[in-house]
DNA sequence: AAAGAACCAATTGGATACAATCGGGGAATG
DNA sequence: CATTCCCCGATTGTATCCAATTGGTTCTTT
């Protein structure tokens, strides 16, 4: 049995803080009350934000300290722009490369988030659904690109989960995680990135809904 | 005069240890001995580390450390295959942004790096041509895509600095860059990107020669 | 009263000390 | 001889303590 270190349950810790808007944009991140209310010492926490400011979930000043960076809609936009372009590579590279084994198993997946789906489990859903799309992602063989579409993926991670939260969304995603998964069999390239593109769009105009208000 | 903080300089000494093969690919990172080398403790070492993990620079396991990343070529291939899409974007972006004081800066840069070429200072060029390269990017008002791609040059600058102590490199550089300069003048944002793919294609080609030793 | 200097409280930065964990080597076992 | 188990040293992970820096406040000066 794996027994997380202090830095790893504070990482997440803390990027749930991040989304759910306990520790607010701008807002000066205190370390030593967020060390003492998370039951830790400020070591493991600032390592912790280092990997963050690394995310671009926080921001740095020698000396002042750690500020919660706030995502603003244009921010977001550019995020959904570059996870286009590199999700776009990704599959380009991926999908002629896979072989039967790797559809049945993505299919698997697409099934997990549907059962999740059901249980209304939102960070369930979440989980699945990343490993649904990151194991096709995988099969580029590319590690650093897979690498920096994951940490795309987490910085708006929080604000995805909203959109999980709607039935009718959830709906939506399984449909065209199923064509995904149909057009992958046919090794349709174009389709499968015509697909994840209107995934795209759908999840980033509900969660520009939330952002701003 | 500001007093750079222990985990930034330690950053950089890192960096270029691990550029310059001193502390070798695959290698653990003991982290008392290369903190007391440096003349500081382990925590702030522990930071650079945290940031150097984040670029892919090293690879942490719980419990066991920090491992060298080795570099290989197709790791090479790969980060320049996502500065392309990335830096294709970018300059997309950023030329029909550009104002006339835009475009003078940016020559002003490429006169920096002439300038520094001539002085044969490696590290002063390389410091120049990113001013270059990133005052072109910097006008696209997208900071995280500019984030992203400072990474990936952050995590092969070791490399490129060999490019930059040939004479006949540095020349062909400078030429690109003056046609590039005149293609932003125009706002001629095909030409620009088609210069700064060759000046990439020109660059992995001399950098994989050296890693594949 | 405005401007500047000098202090001070709050907070971060870093060093040291201690606890936890891992991998390897050797003894015991088949 | 191969294998398993256990122990121990090396190394990392974290807590605590102290130093350094910052920004704001107050006091002084003009």
């Amino acid at each position: 049995m794996s027994t997380l270190t202090a830095q790893e349950q504070v990482l997440r810790e803390v990027r749930n803080q991040i989304a759910s808007g306990v520790l607010k944009a701008g807002q000066q991140v205190k370390q030593d009350t967020l060390a003492t209310e998370l039951g830790v010492s400020r070591v493991p926490l600032r390592e912790a934000l280092k990997v963050l400011e690394g995310e671009g979930q926080v921001v740095y000043h020698p000396h002042r300290g750690y500020f919660v960076a706030d995502l603003s809609v244009s921010d977001l936009v550019e995020v959904y722009r570059i996870r286009a372009l590199l999700e776009e590579e990704a599959l380009t590279v991926a999908i002629p490369m896979m072989t039967d084994e790797d559809v049945d198993f993505i299919e698997e997946m697409s099934n997990d988030v549907r059962i999740a789906s059901v249980s209304g489990d939102v960070s369930a859903i979440t989980a699945a659904n990343r490993r649904f799309h990151f194991a096709m992602f995988e099969c580029s063989n590319m590690p650093r690109l897979v690498r920096i579409i994951r940490t795309l993926w987490d910085s708006t991670d929080a604000y995805r989960s909203v959109y999980m939260s709607s039935t009718i969304n959830l709906e939506h995603m399984n449909d065209e995680h199923a064509q995904m998964v149909a057009a992958l069999r046919q090794r349709d390239v174009e389709t499968s990135i015509r697909l994840q593109a209107t995934h795209r769009e759908n999840s980033v105009m509900a969660v520009s809904k939330v952002i701003s208000r």
